[in-house]
DNA sequence: CTTGCATGTGCAT
DNA sequence: TGCACCTGCAAGT
């Protein structure tokens, strides 16, 4: 589930079908219920996507009280027709008709508009957001020694960038992972935001991540058809071992800080 | 049945 | 750098 563009089309999935509207929020696992009672049949004004992070607005009460949502690494938010909550649910959010359900999540929290203000102003630019600024991200790459592959993964460099799109964007930009940011040009990191912007609302609108080109898709390499379990088409991804879609050549890992890294030798160099 | 792993983050050491 | 945390699923015993 959880990159950025998997937040944002639950953010436009969530306006669907309860923006405007009454909705019954609880918490059928009770982790989350003094906070669920509390805005409780009121409407929810707007969900939205900011990073990875997913704030839902109520109105009925100044100021509006928000729910920040993060899904972590585990997290999963699914709209599915009302039916009975099954397993552990932290919160549910119905009109009668459909129900979100919200599980494992990282952060559900009430919080104020002054502290969600706090939570965007910690985050670099969203690619896939209009109103994102590329050149802060890239004043902190400028500015540093670590690998573009750890800036990547850095919230305040790129919002809602994650493992596979780090992995996926390197590849596609022929970068060694381990290229310090000092030596990422503006030109060059230019070419990565727009990518970056690409990949990330095609995704957001696919619900699936596909960064292998058109002139390199699997079936002309002889590739096993079967996607990976994240359902998209990926070049380096978890392809540990398997011959790269390019060059043939093996696709190696690492683990970089607790993540795995994934990239292609051959194709990947510093240059 | 048990273990390990996962598209993530923050805090302790 | 390591670990804790949140949950579900697949693979191993």
């Amino acid at each position: 589930m959880p990159e950025g563009h998997a937040i944002h089309r639950l953010a436009h999935e969530l306006n669907d079908a309860f923006a405007g509207q009454r909705v019954h929020v609880s918490s059928p696992q009770g982790r989350f219920e003094a906070s669920a009672e509390l805005v409780d049949g009121s409407t929810l004004l707007n969900a939205e996507a900011w990073g990875k992070n997913l704030f839902l607005e109520f109105g009925a009460r100044v100021p509006e009280p928000i729910i920040h949502i993060h899904l972590g690494l585990i997290g999963t938010l699914r709209i599915a027709p009302l039916s009975p909550p099954v397993g552990e649910v932290r919160l549910r959010l119905t009109d009668g008709r459909l129900a979100a359900d919200l599980r494992g999540p990282q952060t559900c929290a009430l919080v104020s508009p002054q502290r969600r203000e706090e939570i965007v102003a910690k985050l670099g630019p969203d690619p896939i957001r209009e109103d994102a600024d590329p050149e802060r991200g890239f004043a902190r790459v400028q500015r540093s020694k670590k690998s573009i592959a750890t800036l990547l993964m850095d919230q305040k460099v790129a919002a809602g960038v994650g493992n596979i799109f780090r992995a996926e964007v390197l590849f596609r930009h022929r970068r060694d992972p381990r290229t310090p940011g000092h030596r990422i040009s503006r030109r060059e990191w230019d070419a990565i935001w727009a990518d970056l912007v690409a990949m990330m609302r095609q995704a957001t609108d696919d619900g699936r991540i596909d960064s292998v080109l058109p002139e390199h898709m699997p079936e002309a390499m002889g590739r096993d058809p079967r996607v990976d379990p994240h359902g998209g088409e990926v070049y380096v991804y978890r392809r540990v071992g398997q011959p790269c879609l390019v060059c043939g050549d093996e696709i190696r890992s690492e683990i970089v800080e607790s993540r795995n890294l994934y990239w292609c030798p051959t194709c990947q160099r510093r240059h």
